[in-house]
DNA sequence: CAATTGACTCTACAACCGTTGAGCGAAGCT
DNA sequence: AGCTTCGCTCAACGGTTGTAGAGTCAATTG
């Protein structure tokens, strides 16, 4: 909460600020809901400042929603943990605008495809059933509805799921899925947070 | 693909036809994204008449998606075996639609929220478990999911799966979430089809 | 302190949107 | 045949959108 000093640094404050109220936004409304407007107004600034700093409307959804995801290869098990955890808590605002906009904004499909893409090859890889593959995308598959019917649809069943439910329904069900020989992570730390 | 005689008979047939096309266009780019003049120019006629003809385009698109679904109340098999069996192949028009705006369209959010959360009740009250209500949910957003991956994003890992596939890996899975006193239906009969 | 840089706002524009109302021409009625 | 009905097109309007360019004023520099 400190104020930025020098000039430079306030400019970046105000990038920093305008970033995330994109986030916020398209997260809500999605990439054509949202209007370069509606993110000037909750950063607090002239809606041309926002196109002057990252060129265009597209541009900075590209930046919010993180179209360009590294392709993290650490192992499967990491991965999974981190969306399990992930999902008990809110969900990060540029994932949040990637879903939200998977369906409609092309580019947010094609990423959102690439990435699971890139998880099942990863789940898939640690078993070596002839229907690994198909087990793997199930399973990522699942999680994914289930991160919509939890987080955007907002299903009533799903609304408030304690930990040892987690822990006695959900978790088996996941392992079931991938196969006695793979293994999940031990119970999620809610210590512990990703950084991004 | 007769010709129609009649003035009302034309004039139906033409509301069907730009209904179709609304159908397609929705189900494509969704409700912000489909334009009436898109919708006009597939169906072969004037912008305005899709507005005379069913009032705006917020109405068109409710019609389209079928946003009022009744709440059918038939048993839980049916239901299931429906959406497995629909899964197979294309999805209808109207889901596609449905489906599309899903995150991005309050109404159709809605919409779907509703429809899902029935059918979680209606597969819970099968069972007596105490997390019957938990596995339903996750057996109905797995469902939903896998109809994202497969339909709309496409996933490579599950651009064919065979019949036998579906057999051997889906079924049991599906029915190890719902418990083993719940019995899913027999395998799905190609030739038999829903019709709206 | 004077000059300059640059972060930000103001104004505006061209494109596109959903929607309206008038008009046309053929089908239906008497 | 003449009059009416009506399915459909045409032209246009008001509003919103993303974005560009000029201007403003305070921080920086010499």
């Amino acid at each position: 909460m400190d104020e930025p000093t020098t000039r430079a640094a306030k400019r970046a404050a105000t990038a920093q600020r305008i970033l995330e109220a994109a986030q916020v936004e398209f997260g809500e409304r999605g990439l054509e809901g949202t209007t370069v407007r509606a993110i000037a107004q909750r950063a607090g600034v002239d809606p041309s400042l926002v196109i002057q700093h990252y060129g265009s409307k597209n541009d900075l959804f590209a930046l919010a929603a993180r179209l360009d995801r590294e392709s993290t290869d650490d192992d499967v098990a990491a991965h999974l943990f981190e969306v399990l955890d992930v999902r008990l808590g809110e969900l990060p605002p540029e994932t949040r605008a990637l879903v939200r906009s998977m369906l409609t904004a092309p580019e947010a499909t094609r990423a959102m495809k690439n990435f699971l893409d890139e998880r099942v090859v990863n789940l898939a890889r640690s078993s070596d059933d002839g229907d690994a593959e198909l087990r793997a995308a199930l399973t990522v598959s699942s999680i994914l509805g289930l991160t919509i019917a939890r987080h955007f649809l907002e299903l009533d069943a799903l609304a408030d799921i304690s930990e040892p439910q987690i822990e006695t329904v959900l978790r088996p069900w996941l392992t079931a899925a991938l196969g006695d020989d793979t293994a999940l992570p031990p119970a999620p730390d809610p210590r512990t947070r990703a950084e991004p």
